[in-house]
DNA sequence: CAGTAAAAGTTGACCGGTCGTATAGTGGCC
DNA sequence: GGCCACTATACGACCGGTCAACTTTTACTG
């Protein structure tokens, strides 16, 4: 019992760190197996397919790190907007703490690969993004009842421009390999959180 | 001569349409050709490699539309923040008539896929995201003059934002199957844009 | 010009490898 | 002995890339 999780939680965990570097295609079920050490005909015992691994690496990944979002953006002695900024001041500053800033961002990558070919995965990824959307936009609407923000502004599409906008820049920093489009995003941020 | 562009053209045209749906790993070289009706050998006769490929394809795909990006944001009769709004509402509506609301931004999955991978496609992505947004930021710029947007704003960063939260709505919208992370973009934009 | 040989352009058969997946076991527990 | 979680092995398909052979163009000769 114990075992099957561990290794099932190895294969995620190898899986997603290579899928992370070198996409869907990109990865082979053998190097995910090799990474975790287990022998590859393990891999369809735990899990159906290579795309239903996709998407239980998914669930992996982000699960916990909603959880952490959310946690990070409830209750504290800072005030909702405060707390936002905080947030992602936290991650770029994690990220330029990188020598090489350079970084996957596993639901972009998985989206423009496969979104389209295959369903379930876009589902998935899908959801991901809409619980992450309504934890930051039950923050902003605590912000706005504070007067933090504009009354006049959608929680919730607020909240979907500021993740759409935080994607963009983490693709833009792969590209250029440096970490200005996230403090511009900072930048930015600081702006449209404001009454 | 003219035979000689003719098939190269074929060869991007069609490799260009197929990476745009399945991916830079997800698109066999054979396919592209069959797609393109030439042979295979061909391919390796007007290309390096699928890597050098991708490259060409990228400006293939590219050089026509930031030029039309930049023709529709100069002269005008409209003003520079109204000649922005257009464009990016003419975007949306030209998402909104597809039948099927989905689409590929094929820079962003190259990036995602390649851009740590292969250096080359990185620096060739990254290029042309700077391109891009040179024309963006040189309209802002217009529009600073003309006392649209808030003076304290840098045009570049502003550019690189805007982009940014673009390229996110577009991945949202692939990943839900629904146009309206666009509107969301537009909405906030209008907002964006202002003294 | 006609004839021809060298150069350039073009291509399909083929390579070693890896892909995702099916299946026939294997070993240990009840 | 029967069961079942697990895995070694094998499979056909396809991958990106090569290259010898074929075709066309070019250049030059008599």
């Amino acid at each position: 019992m114990n075992a099957i999780q561990d290794k099932r939680a190895r294969i995620l965990a190898s899986g997603t760190a290579v899928m992370l570097r070198k996409g869907y295609n990109g990865t082979g079920v053998q190097e995910i197996t090799q990474g975790a050490g287990v022998p590859k005909g393990s891999f369809y015992h735990y899990f159906e397919s290579k795309e239903d691994f996709a998407i239980q690496a998914l669930h992996y990944y982000y699960t916990p790190r909603i959880e952490r979002f959310a946690d990070a953006l409830s209750a504290s002695q800072l005030s909702p907007r405060e707390r936002i900024l905080r947030c992602y001041r936290d991650l770029v500053g994690y990220f330029a703490n990188q020598e090489q800033p350079s970084h996957q961002c596993f639901i972009g990558s998985l989206c423009h690969e496969m979104a389209e070919e295959s369903q379930p995965i876009g589902y998935a990824a899908s959801a991901i993004l809409q619980r992450s959307n309504q934890v930051l936009a039950d923050c902003l609407s605590e912000a706005q009842v504070a007067g933090e923000i504009a009354a006049d502004q959608d929680p919730a599409a607020l909240a979907g421009f500021v993740s759409a906008a935080w994607e963009g820049a983490l693709l833009r920093m792969k590209a250029d390999r440096q970490i200005s489009p996230l403090r511009i995003f900072i930048q930015q941020l600081e702006r449209l959180l404001q009454p």
